[in-house]
RNA sequence: GCGGGUAUGGCGGAAUUGGCAGACGCACUAGACUUAGGAUCUAGCGCCGCAAGGCUUGCAGGUUCAACUCCUGUUACCCGCACCA
């Protein structure tokens, strides 16, 4: 046999020349769309990485058309984008120079593993024939007013000096170069992205997505529901809008809070009095940097209007309004209502400052003696009081002795008290101590549902819970008989939990040790005049309602997802194909005129002052009004490089197509995507681009499926030996050219499909690639054993169509790992035979072939055992022929495996039972005891449960 | 904080969806053979134990004749989002 590395060309230049995996409509062959995310042709060449995904998806095509499938399975090359560009510079050569260079590279690197792409249908994203049709499409958005251009504030990277879009710069940091973001003002063309929130949601259940991707996706669009509330201000005759989650603690508002750059600072700056302090903060705030203002999540800082109140339209209480960096103007309507008690923000915020807290939302807990049924309900308002020690860590505690409890002080409040009346009077009554400091009422209320029996009733009590301090441990005297009915304990904070024993008041040690907060979680509204009563969701329904009645609020949904900023200030990229006219305005470039070719000029260093290289360079610049014809300037930011890869899949389609950007037969024949692979750092950036361009296509009636993609998975990264990421400064990276070449593409490729789950991450070991290599090698040399016979040897036969089952199923659902373990299992077992047959050997090959291409056609040549297999079918199987007749299953006793048996497809429940019982282990392990119960679950298992 | 995920021998990982845990591969051990290699073949290989046997799927409970699998709680790690009201 020829060396390994002749086989392959041999078989590649074959499959050229025969043109084996160029795709044709062909209306009588069912379509299967395989895509994998194209890359970007870097100078670093082609990673074990993509190997991975490139292989499964290679496996599963082949696999496809031997079944008869008309696959398409295309291949091309995403190549605007900054490192081509920063070669360039360094350099001084066009981008598309180097452009041309790595995809040669590349290409030359995935033809040598033998993938089955289609390579006539090849393009790259910077050829003009393409991006013609990415900048017609940009066309289509402006005209429907999909495009628009704004000036806002937007994220820069100062390094890559460009603007970015929020999915660019996550987590405030330039998703290239890592740099810090700063915020600029600058005009950007946006997309209207945000018009299709609910649809990119709504559009997910047509998707086979991966759970994960789903969440992920939902999660960066971030839907929210709430109610948009209008608070009156005091001084003028103007509203103040908010939005809220939760307009049902509305009566818990004690202050407003407005972000920084809200417009009204400016608008009522005549009646701010601290407007000196108001515009020093919001200088600092614009100051920061993302980064800063995430970072000092817990601190929170602002500045209080002064001379500017609003009115809370359910109470018509007053309420201070504060600027606050910890509200963002681009989120809602830029101003929240506070509501502390219910909100861990607006908590922090109002301990800060010293703003009231109100709690209007009280968690129900449910007594030891649960209420019962027909006794008369009842409800009171209690104080529980926690009282301090003036000097030790010590609260004072009381034992009920006619009851059990152990509790801190308890009692109602009479109808002519406030909590903290009650309070005072409780602890001088209950425990002798008169000399009270301080009574502060903490802002957590809850309420407790019980049956009293003391007054055999139902009780619901709302206890508030209030802070006593004493000044000194002077005590009035008490008689015996007040202590025999309630006692008081001084009780150290260590032990105070053990002593208490109401699971209440154990949650006011809780609320106590956390330093207070929020009680964000469901209840029964108190305080709330119509709410009371009500729970959490039946108030939001009921106060939005009345908002509505009244004129002053209605119920609103958000979402997090922004317009997409479609402009870059950078060379390379699809030029934008406007031109601006002092009389016309912006006029887009006409059709015929398409594409606006990137100008040729070594200039290609971005601009500090904001502005696209493209601006420096007159002739491009300078153009005339299409529509008047007077001197007009073109456009000279560029798209980002998400525009080209928003497409592409359907430009596979019909790649040469210059009349239109896909031709419609193809789009009907080919369809949508059905088995779509990528990285998951693609989730919420590529995946969300391309299906909301495609839907916005769909719209247009430009395509027939509003999801462009069924199924989406991505497969998990090779880590280098040692489980640690690859990178070149760990010197770990491990180059395919090299494993080809040493040990053949075959090898590499059924290595990396046996390497583990492919959807999680693996990490490379260059034994586990020989491991593959030596199994490649059993099947040559499994050929010795073969003999001309075209039927199946009968002692394998019923395992080569398990096998085929198995390989089959597997493949189909990325399980290559296991599909490969059963082709290692049946060879184990070929080779223990004498001989196997042609037929036996030729289904085996067949079977290996989509992990193993090359190996498996040359071993089915020379062995003259038929057609090439690429020109073969896939082999089928026979369900019939999955069961033995017979089987060892494993009997238990009492769960414990003891003896196995052999039984008979034919034989029943009490055959089996008889068998199990006559094994000699079980009658040993029987012997002497009670079988009280066997069960015998037929081709499985036999359990005898003795006492 | 919110959301998603993972946890099984020395290692990568299997387990028909509740039915013999550890398939298959790697590493390792012993032996055979040789053309001395990235060999090949045979046997062994979760842990404790001479054995009988016992223990074992992150940890603690529960349901069941039977739990890696279902339920409750808990820990650790990974990923995504995050002052989003």
């Amino acid at each position: 046999m020829d060396s390994i590395q002749k086989i392959e060309k041999k078989w590649q230049k074959y499959w050229k020349d025969h043109h084996t995996f160029e795709a044709k409509i062909d209306k009588n062959k069912e379509k299967y769309y395989y895509l994998v995310e194209f890359p970007y042709p870097s100078g670093a060449g082609l990673h074990v990485g993509h190997v991975r995904s490139y292989t499964a998806l290679d496996a599963m095509a082949r696999k496809k058309r031997l079944m008869g499938y008309n696959v398409l399975f295309p291949m091309g090359w995403d190549a605007f984008g900054a490192p081509a560009e920063q070669y360039a510079i360094k350099n001084h050569i066009h981008p598309s120079a180097a452009v041309k260079e790595n995809i040669k590279t590349f290409k030359a690197q995935i033809e040598d593993l033998g993938i089955s792409f289609d390579w006539s249908r090849e393009f790259s994203t910077t050829d003009p024939e393409y991006y013609k049709w990415t900048q017609w499409q940009f066309l289509q958005f402006f005209k429907k007013g999909m495009a628009y251009k704004a000036k806002k504030n937007i994220n820069w990277c100062p390094k890559c000096k460009t603007g970015l879009s929020n999915e660019d710069s996550s987590g405030g940091v330039c998703e290239r170069c890592g740099t810090q973001v700063e915020q600029r003002e600058k005009e950007q063309w946006m997309l209207r992205m945000s018009d299709y929130a609910e649809d990119l949601i709504e559009g997910l259940k047509d998707t086979d997505f991966q759970e994960r991707t789903k969440t992920a996706q939902i999660n960066w669009i971030g839907k929210s529901v709430g109610a948009e509330v209008d608070f009156k201000l005091k001084q003028v005759d103007e509203k103040l809008t908010i939005y809220t989650t939760r307009p049902d603690t509305l009566f818990g508002v004690t202050f407003m809070v407005i972000a920084p750059e809200h417009p009204y600072v400016d608008l009522y700056s005549g009646l701010i009095s601290n407007m000196n302090e108001v515009i020093d903060y919001r200088e600092q705030a614009n100051k920061k940097t993302e980064f800063e203002r995430t970072q000092l999540v817990k601190d929170k800082t602002g500045v209080k209007l002064e001379g500017l109140t609003a009115i809370n339209p359910v109470n018509g209480k007053e309420i201070p309004i504060y600027i606050s960096d910890y509200v963002m103007m681009n989120y809602g309507t830029g101003a929240i209502m506070a509501v502390p008690a219910h909100d861990q923000r607006d908590y922090d915020f109002a301990k800060k400052f010293g703003i009231d807290i109100i709690p209007v939302l009280a968690p129900v807990y449910l007594g030891d003696d649960a209420p019962v049924e027909g006794k008369k309900n009842t409800e009171r308002e209690v104080v529980v009081v926690v009282v301090k020690h003036p000097k030790e860590d010590q609260y004072l505690c009381v034992r009920y002795q006619k009851f059990g409890w152990q509790s801190f002080i308890m009692g109602g409040i009479e109808d002519d008290e406030d909590p903290e009346g009650a309070a005072r009077r409780e602890v001088m009554e209950e425990t002798g101590y008169t000399d009270i400091k301080n009574v502060q009422s903490l802002s957590f209320v809850f309420q407790e549902k019980f049956y009293a029996a003391h007054k055999d009733v139902n009780r619901l009590t709302t206890n508030h819970v209030l802070v006593v301090e004493l000044g000194s441990l002077e005590q009035k005297e008490m008689s015996e008989e007040e202590k025999n009915i309630q006692e008081p304990v001084w009780v150290s904070k260590k032990e105070l939990r053990d002593f208490l024993n109401f699971e209440t008041h154990k949650k006011i040690c809780d609320f106590l040790e956390s330093g207070g907060q929020a009680f964000i979680e469901d209840g029964t509204h108190i305080n709330s005049d119509l709410l009371n009563g009500l729970n959490k969701q039946e108030a939001i329904d009921t106060i939005i309602g009345y908002l509505e009645e009244q004129g002053i609020g209605h119920k609103k949904t958000n979402y997090k997802l922004q317009d997409w900023i479609f402009t870059r200030q950078r060379f390379w990229g699809e030029p934008i194909p406007l031109i601006y006219c002092e009389e016309c305005g912006w006029v887009p470039v006409p059709e015929e005129d398409l594409p606006v070719l990137l100008p040729d000029v070594a200039e290609y260093e971005p601009t500090d002052d904001g502005e696209s290289p493209l601006a420096r360079i007159d002739e491009f610049v300078n153009t005339t009004c299409p529509h008047c014809g007077k001197p007009a300037k073109r456009e000279t930011d560029t798209m980002p490089n998400w525009a080209g890869s928003s497409w592409y899949w359907l430009r596979y389609m019909d790649p040469h197509n210059d009349q239109e950007f896909v031709g419609k037969d193809a789009l009907k024949y080919w369809g949508k995507v059905d088995w779509y692979n990528g990285g998951m750092e693609h989730a919420t950036r590529h995946l969300l681009y391309a299906r909301f361009w495609n839907q916005f296509l769909y719209n247009e009636g430009l395509v027939p499926n509003k999801e462009p993609f069924k199924v989406r998975a991505s497969h998990g990264m090779i880590l280098g030996e040692g489980g640690v990421k690859m990178s070149k400064s760990l010197g770990n990276v491990i180059n395919p050219d090299d494993i080809v070449s040493s040990y053949g593409a075959d090898a590499l490729r059924t290595y990396e499909m046996f390497i583990g789950d492919y959807e999680k991450e693996a990490t490379w070991s260059e034994q586990g690639l020989i491991g593959c290599r030596r199994f490649l090698d059993k099947v040559i040399r499994l050929a010795d054993k073969v003999v001309e016979k075209q039927e199946y040897s009968k002692e394998i036969e019923k395992d080569i169509h398990r096998t085929v089952k198995k390989v089959t199923e597997d493949m189909d659902s990325l399980k290559f790992n296991t599909a490969i373990s059963a082709l290692m299992i049946l060879l184990n077992k070929m080779e223990k035979m004498d001989s196997i047959t042609s037929m036996d050997y030729r289904t085996y090959l067949i079977l290996l072939n989509p992990i193993a291409p090359h190996l498996t056609e040359e071993l089915n040549e020379i062995h003259k055992l038929g057609n090439p297999i690429c020109e073969s079918s896939w082999p089928t199987y026979d369900d019939a022929m999955l069961e033995d007749s017979e089987k060892e299953i494993a009997v238990q006793v009492n769960g414990k495996v003891r003896a196995t048996i052999t039984v008979s497809m034919d034989d029943d429940d009490k055959e089996i039972e008889k068998k199990a019982m006559a094994a000699e282990n079980v009658q040993k392990h029987i012997e002497g005891k009670d079988v009280v119960k066997v069960i015998v679950i037929k081709g499985k298992i036999v359990n005898i449960v003795v006492k």
